[in-house]
DNA sequence: GTGGTCTAGACCACC
DNA sequence: GTGGTCTAGACCACG
């Protein structure tokens, strides 16, 4: 399920975390749903565990996911807001590349146009 | 004129060749113009002269500008077509990326209402 | 396996180019094989790393190799046509010359006897 | 007249012996004919006067040509020997290039097939 | 002075 | 251990 681009300048374990967040966000992982294991998805995915171990790190951080000994770990209850932040960011990444885009001389209404 | 960033995770001589295409594309390097030489420039940004020299080779290999060895380094006469693709290119990225807000659950006609 | 010849004028990054090139279309390097690493190379040519790496910019630009960062450097998988576009390229150089010699005053048809 | 390309590994210096020669190969510069001085080629050829002194060295060297103290350049009489090199040296040239075509799995008579 | 090449060696993130 | 980046500095041919 989880696409990895060795090519990428971004590093596995951060394609992980953003690919999962984008599954919460998506509402594919549902809450408190019960994740792979680190071992799983290391197989799944033939990678490191330790690489796995560092995306669940991560995403417990921030709140995504949440790990219980012994039980396994489970997406987190917070999953709007989730949606929200990303739905926001994503709205500025746009706006900053049209702001990229002007400064080559296209105006604002023509690359609207565009886009529609 | 060119700023660097050393906490990005884009390369010192990638951010030189963003600049100097986006420069290019802005018309402050005009076509034909001689670009200063890579011991200057390497001086000027404070790096080291192979770092100039990599990203200098990096738009040779683009088509943005040609050296002609012992004499430096010109802009290229192809620059409209330049400007043409990063436009082009732009669009097609921030469509992409609406895609994927679509699929969060918010409709193109929001998407670009926020926009404006 | 690879031979250098510090006298030519060929930069010895180009050379390991085109040996590589060379064993890629001879067959001597397969499709998915696994390159030797940019210092094992280097060592075993008795060069420095950067050189090596160099030289597999370049083939990775020309689509002969993929580098996965952290994994090493893989054969791609266009090797035939890569092979047929060496194949087609020498024979286009061979009728150039073929025409300067016209131009001395011999014609196509000796110049091909004497090639048997 | 004489044709330079920069972007060439070849000298300058060097291209200009080249072009020299093959227009004395093809009859475009008769015997004792006088060459421009080197002031004048320099001029003509937008490029340093020590380049074209270079390139006169090595020709008259060569034998292709003869300075005249007072008198000027003029090219030599031994044109013949130098038409039946030039053509022996690229029948060599083909030759090589075939053989580095076999190495790639074309045989010999396709080569020349495709030659005709 | 210009670009072209190469060396030696360092530090980094990733795995 | 692997590739990615960068520095410091050297030597060269050319013009």
């Amino acid at each position: 399920m989880i696409n990895l681009d060795y090519k990428d300048r971004m590093p596995i374990y951060e394609q992980i975390v953003r690919e999962i967040e984008r599954f919460v966000a998506l509402g594919v992982y549902e809450e408190n749903m019960k994740m792979p294991s680190i071992r799983q998805m290391a197989i799944e995915l033939g990678i490191n565990p330790n690489t796995v171990k560092k995306a669940y790190t991560i995403l417990e951080n921030k709140g995504v996911i949440s790990t219980i000994s012994t039980k396994g770990t489970f997406i987190s209850n917070n999953t709007k807001s989730v949606v929200n932040d990303k739905i926001n960011n994503g709205i500025i990444e746009i706006k900053q590349k049209i702001e990229e885009l002007e400064k080559l001389g296209i105006s604002r209404k023509d690359i609207i146009d565009r886009l529609k």
